[in-house]
DNA sequence: TTGAAAGCGGTACCAC
DNA sequence: GTGGTACCGCTTTCAA
């Protein structure tokens, strides 16, 4: 009613002005502030565009109003959602966790948000998954892998918003890529344990796609100097300590010693090294042991195992940064190889 | 315009109903199928509504379209968002993964997904992203822990939808509660290393609040059985094992050899296994060690370690049973707890 | 069993 | 700087 006075003016009646639901919208807002929804939604996302004066009034009563703006009316209205949907394997790995977190902390600075699913490791789920969280229209999409079935593929280039795949690398990504070459690590673990002088080798992995190429590229690398005979145990994904000691026996029974034995993850090395010792073996004396991934506690608790290192937060960091790129109508780098290490301790 | 020919009857040019933004609106489908728009929301929603000839006839346009719900249209007209929103502190953290695993899989056989916020250890955002995560209006949230800052409390009465906090025990939660007593535990394990006749005692904890409880019911029994001085070593939270072995240090500098410590979480109960076993002590022999959490590292790994084992799935499991039952306008039990067991390893 | 009309709570677009 | 109007895509309510 009143234009420019203070906010004191408010009819108490007004606060009735909440709907039946009880809850207070931007209308409500606007009407006790004395201005139009508009100018509420600017005070709320461009106050740059409003008087000072204006926003002090409309401030006020949002504070005392508790109004939380609806952002599924806000999405629907403007087709950008603020958020970014995450497809993982599975939560409680830690390989995706760190990654998954970098990605939330800094999609957050921006005023983003991260919806987790979970595609599930035995029963993959992830058509549907993918199905249900398009649902929601995210404005983009980060994605663990690049294989993805043919239904997948379709719905995803028809969803057109900006999407990053990581943990892998190929040159024909869906639309952006933050990974590393798995062949390389596969290659380079192997060539530096043939220049550490080792002769015997063994694989213990698990049955998963990455961790394949790691194998292929590892036992080809070997294969071309000469070492053809590689003991290999496959156990079952998801990992655990037990496998690995499982892993260990069963490379044992193989054939002799082995002296370098190459793990699909970290966990299965920590087994390995656990059956080794109760076996009385030295490590690396007798057996050099490379795990993957180097989750802290090969870090710090087993000074004897190697491991292949990723900057795995840098992985959710840059995939936020491309995401928030496209966002804001830039063009990032498609394709990202973020590298890795591999980190010998011990001495043969 | 035809009425019940079967699918063929449908124009091309129809096709080209979709509007600018490229995408198929669930009026699209109407008008191809020949059916009215409330029809197809029912097709999908409520089948059991439609006659079967309609619902084939629609599915199959919905088939040929790739048409994907907007789930922001419904949510917004029909004020059911259908998904719960979970804050925890840490997605990295373990013992909280596994209950928000089993909180996805749970709610997910129902129809519902889990937006996932960490709420961060040291810097605690836990009130503006509540405020964001309440701006997508969930229909349900499940909360990490009972102590919540007044304008978050406010906030999520204000909220009015059906709320699990989880971790704790209260007997004023702000809805419902799926928990156990920290006070418990911390009681159950002073009375087990009493009972099997340990004499002196340690305490290596991180500056947790739920840990506290513990460690203050740790301390008050053991007291009160004349056990009055408790060797103690607080390191700063996120825990990992190099503050166990740490801990573990400055107890042992505090005075005589304690013969059982107790640990705030198996991560820093590692860590003082290996400081005992690179200081030549045995254990349980010389030392006994009680850890908190299971996580399975403890299990497999270190038969000499103790722990307190919580059955964390079915924080998460239950948690989502309640949340669906306050879906369905049931009243569910508002407090549960789940309990715990102290399972002890190795010998005296 | 199906449909028409009226919102849900915001934002885009274009005047003023 | 500010506001009017239409509309985002779906569901609700009630009627047929």
């Amino acid at each position: 009613m009143e234009s420019s006075k203070s906010g004191s003016a408010i009819p108490a009646e007004a606060e009735a002005i909440r709907k039946s639901t009880g809850i207070v919208t931007l209308a409500d807002v606007a009407k006790l502030a004395g201005v139009s929804p508009i100018t509420v939604s600017r005070v709320l996302n461009r106050p740059e565009l409003v008087a000072p004066a204006t926003i002090a009034k409309v401030r006020q009563v949002i504070e005392r109003t508790g109004y939380v703006p609806n952002l599924l009316a806000g999405g629907l209205a403007s087709s950008r959602t603020r958020f970014v949907a995450a497809i993982v394997p599975a939560i409680s790995n830690q390989v995706f966790s760190e990654s998954i977190q970098a990605l939330t902390d800094r999609l957050w600075e921006s005023g983003y948000q991260v919806l987790l699913g979970t595609s599930g490791y035995p029963t993959s789920r992830e058509d549907a998954l993918l199905a249900a969280i398009l649902s929601r229209r995210p404005d983009g999409l980060f994605l663990t892998g690049i294989s993805h079935s043919d239904e997948s593929r379709r719905r995803l280039i028809a969803a057109r918003i900006p999407i990053v795949e990581v943990w892998d690398l190929t040159p024909t990504p869906i639309d952006m890529l933050v990974g590393f070459s798995h062949v390389k690590v596969g290659e380079e673990v192997a060539e530096c344990l043939i220049a550490k002088g080792y002769k015997r080798f063994g694989l213990v992995t698990a049955d998963d796609a990455r961790a394949e190429e790691r194998n292929v590229a590892f036992r080809s690398t070997l294969d071309r100097h000469g070492f053809a005979e590689i003991a290999t145990a496959v156990v079952q994904a998801p990992s655990n300590f037990r496998l690995g000691r499982e892993g260990l026996s069963r490379i044992l029974e193989l054939g002799p010693l082995p002296r370098a034995v190459f793990c699909s993850s970290d966990t299965l090395a920590h087994g390995v090294l656990m059956e080794a010792q109760a076996r009385g073996l030295s490590v690396p004396g007798d057996l050099a042991i490379v795990g993957f991934g180097d989750l802290n506690f090969a870090a710090y608790t087993f000074p004897s195992l190697s491991t292949v290192w990723i900057d795995r937060p840098a992985v959710g960091r840059m995939a936020a940064d491309m995401l928030l790129a496209r966002f804001e109508g830039k063009e990032p780098e498609k394709i990202v190889d973020v590298g890795f290490q591999v980190v010998e301790r011990g001495t043969t």
